[in-house]
DNA sequence: AGCACA
């Protein structure tokens, strides 16, 4: 019978440790609720530019008392809350609780992340992003990276304020085509190829980005004798040009690898086996790209990369073909990855007790093959310090290895194109080991065809 | 100038 509000007025004012705010100008900020409100309590969360006209917004305070205080003292004050001299009209909200207006990028900070959506990261240079955002105050670093989400950049402003009026103003809007400022050489700021490129602006939680070095990824305005990585500054350096003629690409201590016809598992161990032939390997990361499997391998220098890659170029983890390798040189330098995960490892970090003892546990599931008389010279780099393969819990706990089943890491014993002693012999066609993957991190799968 | 759609 009753329909709702018969029993009370339509706008009771029962205090709530929210406050409602109306009359807001549309391009409102929190920081400019925040410095209102926060005269009068603890502010625990905010959510604003509510409503199709923007112009609301809810302020939680962490006790009734202080949004009782703010309400009251503007119901009685002569002067009326204002932002931006517009007066702002406050009541307590018929809620007691903001809810989550926040992801975690909308946790305001003086980095801000943009996603430049529509491009690649060729088209749009840190210059561009530089000019553009510079607009609303010196731009202290840069960093652009590729992720999953697109091409990427960090910007980090000296304070919030200036982040997020940035963010404010440039959040889904597009980088113009060209610019009309004077000051700038930048005539066109994109290529002619892309049709849009929105941009896709939230707060980092980063507050200080370490930028390494100067190059066509990433910058440091504020520290001009910071050194140029020249094999990252794009278009400085021309590309090395091979007596036939073709581009060669530039090299480096990170071997990209492609692996083809992956119909047994490449773990980071199987690669870390495979590649410290040649050298220490720092570090692995493992990724999904375009469909197929690739990693990312670290030596400490281009030389010691140029001969893994020459060496191992083409050959094939596993007999019959699988697993096959095709390397080219990264464009990274120095992988930032995980120290310990299923797809990636850190070989540099000291003190990895902790990892090497799940890392042999996994990998290297017997003792049978830890004695003095398994000397791995298959493994000639061995790093110092490394414990041999001793003794862990099986993950494979039923099984057996019988002569003739080996564990996969010692696959690369038997593969001999990997001993560097062989690399000179060029012309020798690999000898690939004898041994199917199934044997060790397998058991279902189809046997060794010795 | 009057309550959020995640």
């Amino acid at each position: 019978m009753s329909t709702s509000g018969q029993h009370q007025f339509r706008y009771t004012q029962t205090p709530s440790k929210v406050l409602h705010l109306r009359n807001l100008p549309w391009e409102c900020i929190e920081e400019e609720l925040v410095e209102l409100c926060k005269p009068f309590g603890k502010i625990v969360n905010t959510r604003c530019n509510v409503g199709a006209n923007h112009n609301q917004a809810f302020v939680e305070f962490a006790d009734l008392n202080q949004a009782i205080n703010m309400a009251t003292y503007f119901a009685s004050s002569s002067e009326p809350a204002q932002v931006r001299g517009k007066t702002v009209y406050i009541q307590y909200s018929n809620r007691h609780e903001v809810v989550n207006n926040k992801g975690p990028g909308d946790v305001p900070g003086n980095v801000l992340l943009a996603t430049i959506e529509g491009v690649e990261a060729g088209d749009v240079s840190i210059d561009v992003i530089h000019l553009v955002f510079s607009a609303f105050g010196f731009v202290h670093k840069v960093a652009t990276f590729e992720k999953a989400a697109g091409f990427q950049a960090l910007i980090q402003f000296s304070d919030v304020e200036t982040a997020s009026a940035a963010r404010e103003s440039l959040d889904g809007r597009s980088i113009p085509r060209q610019s009309l400022s004077p000051f700038y050489l930048w005539k066109y700021l994109l290529p002619d190829h892309v049709s849009s490129c929105n941009l896709r602006i939230s707060y980092s939680a980063h507050r200080d980005l370490s930028i390494k070095f100067q190059s066509h990824r990433s910058r440091d305005y504020t520290n001009p004798y910071l050194p140029v990585n020249p094999s990252a500054i794009e278009g400085f350096v021309q590309p090395a040009v091979g007596p036939d003629g073709k581009i060669k690409e530039p090299e480096s201590n990170v071997l990209l690898a492609s692996i083809e016809n992956m119909q047994y598992a490449v773990t980071v161990d199987v690669l870390h086996t495979v590649f410290s032939a040649f050298g220490t390997v720092q570090k692995i990361a493992i990724f999904e790209k375009n469909g197929g499997t690739q990693a990312l391998i670290q030596y400490p220098d281009i030389s010691t990369a140029a001969v893994a890659k020459d060496a191992i170029e083409g050959h094939c983890i596993y007999d019959g073909g699988y697993c096959k390798l095709h390397l080219s040189y990264s464009r990274h330098t120095d992988l930032n990855v995980k120290a310990f995960s299923d797809k990636s490892r850190d070989y540099t970090i000291p003190n990895s007790t902790v990892w090497q003892n799940s890392q042999t546990a996994s990998m290297f599931p017997g003792n049978e093959f830890s004695g003095g008389g398994a000397g791995p010279t298959w493994y000639p780099n061995t790093q110092a310090g490394r414990p041999p393969f001793v003794s862990g819990p099986s993950t494979f706990p039923g099984q057996t290895y019988s002569q003739s089943s080996v564990p996969a890491y010692a696959a690369a014993a038997d593969f001999s194109v990997m001993q560097p002693g062989q690399i000179s012999g060029a012309s020798q066609p690999p000898r690939q080991h004898n041994m199917g993957p199934g044997g060790a991190s397998h058991p279902g799968q189809p046997p060794y065809n010795g």
